[in-house]
DNA sequence: CTTGGTAGG
DNA sequence: CCTATCAAG
């Protein structure tokens, strides 16, 4: 058995001292995949930074204070990369894979963009540069007997069942009509969106509630973190839960962990 | 009996979080001269803005959340003056006056420096072209039989008493001897330090403790919060109060409300 | 250590 | 609405 959990942890030293670290201590997971880190590895505290039976490797944006990944693991890694071999993006703490006996996972924080704005001109180039680094990754992967899961915020909200109040944000970055059909042809290209695939039946489970408003506690959210695992991979997923938290206080960020456990 | 207070509120929206709204429901002050409200009027709450039985006079900075001086009074002021007649510092949130009956009140908010910056060349052309403005201002109000008081955050402190640590303090922004020796000279010139005439003892009382470490615990304060009258109102004072608050907890500012009753 | 602005989300 | 950086105090 195997338990990944994937989290945009919105500020990891701001998430460490509202509860992460408590829900870090109880989690059942072996591997966790982090978003928006949003630290350099020495501004964090020891219990964060190493916690004990924790291999930890971040990857923090050159831009201080903003996005950043990691992969904490039980186990640690047989080799770690960070970035996907792009010039634009390899420095902006927003890719980081590790590789375990068998199984890459990877820990993805796509860029959320604005329509009209540079911002989504840069989700867009990424998405297009990060798909054709997807194709490959799988490619390899197999031809090697190894599985891969990318786990992360994509940013994205794939379908109609994955948002709240999908009529009103047709036209907004993060339900775009080409996000959506850029993430068909991921999914087409051989990967499998695990939590989906386990409960075919939306709406949900959401795995973000912007802070604005009242968003949360109307449960007005969105899916857009997830686990793109390949065929095999996928296959042994036999539960997926989203972690939300019981009540608006409780929460440590406006996203909540998504966890799978896959069978051995 | 006329109660006047000056205090410099470090953010007005913070400190009427914090406790300023209590205080200001329970003050028997009848006119209050605040400095570093670093506010927009409009960015105000009405029970801050618009308190009930107070007349409101704010100037705020042209730079957006610094400085800012205000004039609150029981009674409406007969004219109101924002700035003193300079070209660099009359937008700069720093000075403002009130005329009531047979009385100018100022409401002083002097740059804060450290040594060897551009802000405290700032604070030495201020300190020269105020120090001009205020012996006119003794003049002119002494021929019209008009008593003269300027309260406010000086960001100087006078003599060693005036703070807990004046050793170390000698090459430090507020205890230089050019600013000492240049608030004796307004003193020589016509007005009298109200608080100090009052308690000829010192050390203190303290206005001002800094937030970072344990000042306030451990009362390593300045006094750099005065009350400067012309002669004839500074005999008029029969008490002068700091009101520190008891507990670290309990400040809503890292500034006392410093209190003074002149007699009629 | 604290405030408020600002960018980003 | 929340997390950061930054300038200022």
């Amino acid at each position: 058995m195997l338990t990944v959990s994937t989290v945009n942890v919105n500020g990891l030293r701001a998430a460490a001292k509202k509860g992460f670290v408590e829900w870090l201590g109880e989690t059942g997971a072996d591997i966790i995949c982090m978003q928006e880190t949003r630290a350099e590895p020495e501004q964090l505290t020891a219990e964060v930074r190493e916690p004990e039976g924790w291999h930890t490797n971040l990857a923090p944006s050159s831009a201080k204070g903003r996005s950043g990944v990691a992969i904490y693991s039980r186990a640690e890694p047989q080799a770690v990369r960070v970035g996907f071999g792009s010039s634009e993006f390899d420095d902006s703490g927003r890719y980081l894979e590790a590789d375990f006996a068998g199984l890459t996972v990877a820990s993805l924080y796509l860029p959320s963009g604005e329509v009209g704005t540079d911002r989504q001109d840069e989700k867009e180039r990424f998405m297009k540069e990060f798909g054709e680094y997807l194709a490959g990754l799988r490619e390899r992967a197999t031809s090697q007997g190894r599985e891969v899961l990318v786990c992360g915020d994509w940013n994205i909200a794939h379908q109609e069942a994955d948002l709240k109040n999908w009529k009103a944000n047709r036209k907004n970055a993060g339900f775009l009509p080409e996000e959506r059909s850029w993430m068909t042809d991921v999914l087409n290209g051989g990967y499998v969106d695990v939590v989906r695939s386990l409960h075919p039946e939306g709406p949900g489970p959401y795995s973000w509630w912007s802070y604005r408003g009242k968003a949360f506690d109307n449960d007005s959210g969105w899916r857009i973190d997830y686990h793109f695992a390949t065929p095999g991979l996928a296959d042994r997923a036999t539960s997926a839960v989203v972690e939300r938290a019981p009540t608006y206080a409780e929460r440590w960020s406006d996203h909540a962990p998504v966890t799978v456990t896959y069978a051995r």
